[in-house]
DNA sequence: AAATATTTTTAGACTTGTCTAAAAATTATA
DNA sequence: TATAATTTTTAGACAAGTCTAAAAATATTT
């Protein structure tokens, strides 16, 4: 139905559309869909003859229903698919992004039905992002940042903001995974480090950097 | 590393070459792949710059070493995931071809190996052609026809030749799937039409077309 | 408000893969 | 073996998606 590039520009917008409430410049998409500006013009004129988005020349794009139609079921194939490569086949959280890149644009409305029958009908998927619903709705989380809890909070990993395999290794690597109980001991005044301790007891330092994007559940 | 449609022609090259054993044409090639002859030209040419067959004009093509080696992992691919679209999933074995076609083309060495012990190592698809391993390497089938059974004898039907929907669900319809213990009890002489029984005794007339296209391990 | 900087669009070109129509080579037939 | 029929290749064009360089529009600064 959609070419691959279509909904890799579909999802760009959409999830640029979620983060700000305002008409999607050129620049931003290039920057997402990792191309050219002149490319986005090219392609987004095609868009908007599909009546997939409105675009007006020099103030930005904005998804029609029918876009964000096919936005949120190539984000709900694109989740699906992670967490099978997650939760069937052991990828790491890290590693499944960039497959489930490739298998989202897989057409097939009974495969993705399929799959998710398969998979239990998951909420989430490995990163803690909500999955949409066959009907298209999304279950907004309430995630709060680990930074935002004070001294004696407690939070159970939810998500994460920032994706990049490195910091979901770096994560990994001090059992700070999705699930996990944390509570805040003490954030340092001078440095901002904030020290937890874990379920097991087992405390360490987590810079500003890290608990900015780190999302939880607040207990 | 290679486009959908590179994989495409090898594999096409590929299984015309399991038939003749003698260069490939360009008709042939365009029939299989649904294109026109000019078109395969073309490609050829290309695919022979980046030495993955040999070509030589009007004279017909042959795959290379290397050729041969993405044509059986792209072969291997589309098996294993034909595996998982029915035994995991739950698709009928008419439906899962298509499918797989599209799910072949994802790159990732990782995700096949990892598909692969998830599925448990099968040795077969789910029309009972052999899955090539790891190393390339393709256990044959020795199946028979059905049809080159006499009165009396018996097999368990192991694969088809015909591979097309219509006659996999006229199969399944039957019952005649793979696994099920077939005893043939006569061919008629006037109308070639074979009567069999199945393990639950029950009783039905094949058409030789339809025979002509079951393979069984004779019993 | 004019000058400057930035963003966006246009124009023209390139790549991959496809096509049609015509030319060339091969194969079959008389 | 010359002629006809078939197959294959070439030539030129097209669609999708991308790019660079230059032009046009918008935004920012003075």
């Amino acid at each position: 139905m959609y070419s691959f590039t279509e909904e890799n520009y579909l999802k760009a917008i959409y999830k640029l559309q979620e983060q700000l409430d305002e008409p999607i410049n050129t620049n931003a998409i290039a920057t997402v869909i990792q191309t050219k500006a002149a490319s986005v013009t090219d392609m987004v004129k095609k868009l908007s003859e599909k009546k997939l988005l409105k675009y007006e020349k020099y103030r930005g794009v904005e998804l029609t229903p029918l876009g964000k139609k096919v936005a949120i079921e190539t984000v709900r194939k694109h989740r699906l698919w992670e967490t099978f490569l997650h939760h069937k086949l052991g990828f790491t959280w890290d590693a499944v992004h960039d497959i489930a890149e490739q298998l989202e644009h897989i057409q097939s409305a009974e495969l993705v039905d399929k799959l998710d029958a398969f998979l239990g009908f998951p909420s989430h998927d490995p990163h803690g992002d909500p999955i949409p619903g066959r009907n298209g709705v999304i279950k907004q989380n309430n995630f709060i940042l680990l930074s935002e809890l004070k001294s004696g909070d407690k939070g159970v990993i939810s998500g994460v903001v920032n994706h990049s395999p490195l910091f979901l290794q770096h994560l990994q690597k001090h059992s700070l995974v999705l699930g996990k109980l944390i509570k805040v001991l003490e954030i340092s005044e001078f440095d901002q480090l904030v020290r937890v301790e874990l379920e097991d007891k087992s405390r360490l330092q987590l810079s500003h950097e890290v608990v900015r994007n780190i999302l939880v559940k607040s207990k």
